[in-house]
DNA sequence: CGCGTCGTTGAACAGGATCAACACGCGTGG
DNA sequence: CCACGCGTGTTGATCCTGTTCAACGACGCG
């Protein structure tokens, strides 16, 4: 973006397919950055498409992998067009530890989060600043617990309801609920 | 979203299929409203598998086209996020006329726009106040002229520059060129 | 030990929200 | 035919949320 400025429009973690779109879209709009030291899985787009090919299903499945990449891009538009700063962080926590919960990284009620307040400024569309102002207002409320890279949420309920939080987007209702 | 606010993420116009991803997501995240009278044609889910199954290069497309409903959806992460207010509106027209070239409704540097203020507003995450004055703004410069439902382009380069317009999002390049 | 990254704090500023009132065109019903 | 109501656009005044700038502290690392 113009000034200086970027937008982060997803977070990935393990397991994700970052770059899918590229299978069917020439010119790519977006880069692609690690945030941790992650390992690395590339696939040839020839080798995809003869796996989709013979196997529909597996189109279906991939597909709707996007597809749900999409929905969460939606309700991001929301949080950043919608909400105020508070519970854009808080809708930001929700949506990271539910994810990371999917895929099986997290203790209890907590786990980790590489992501720093810079990071989250442009993933919310406000500043670093204020975005640790908003964390300490969080804090303050006794909803999480954020120290270092370790993310604890403390009260799961008034976190999704400050955060405005409604799981849905995510498309996870085959695996386990949202608590 | 809470406290009777609503974001609008996405315009479809002629020729769209706005609701692919019910194709392969069940929970639907997503409210569907028209802004004009419309004709509309629906398509059972089952036809359209079949279809698929049948000719892969229809999956190919239709598959592409919600990759690029999903870029479409990350520029507007982007465009709420890190835009001040007139770029926003600036951007949001800049993408309108195009998609509205792509379809040939447009003549010339006009075409019909019936988005009104307040929609516009939840568009971009503003108020209607506020768009209404960033639109004057845009006036002011001689970059539009928008009267009723009619749209004007006056400076196409102008315009996109203060938009901070980067067409290549749109996935457009197979058809004529961003002039 | 020195440096860079990250988090934290304070003060001043500004962009946009909010509230309220008014103008205008249009369709409806009296 | 006119009165009325409604939706939409327009304007002004005030308030507030979040930005910006700047400085400082803590920590990890070479």
């Amino acid at each position: 973006v113009a000034g200086g400025k970027r937008q982060i429009s997803a977070f990935h973690i393990a397991g994700d397919i970052p770059d899918l779109q590229s299978l069917h879209l020439e010119v790519l709009d977006v880069s692609i950055a690690t945030v941790t030291p992650c390992k690395l899985a590339f696939i040839q787009h020839a080798t995809l498409l003869r796996l989709c090919e013979a196997f529909p299903r597996i189109t279906a499945a991939f597909w709707r992998e996007t597809l749900i990449e999409a929905a969460v891009s939606r309700e991001w538009v929301a949080n950043v067009g919608q909400r105020r700063a508070p519970a854009r962080i808080a809708h930001v926590l929700c949506e990271f530890f539910l994810r990371m919960r999917a895929v099986g990284l997290t203790e209890d009620h907590a786990c980790q989060f590489p992501i720093n307040q810079a990071q989250l400024g442009d993933a919310t569309g406000m500043s670093a600043v204020h975005v640790n102002r908003s964390l300490q207002e969080l804090r303050a409320a006794g909803l999480i617990s954020l120290k270092g890279h370790s993310l604890k949420i403390l009260d799961w309920a008034e976190l999704k309801a400050q955060g405005d939080f409604e799981p849905s987007y995510l498309h996870m209702e085959r695996r386990q609920d949202a608590a």
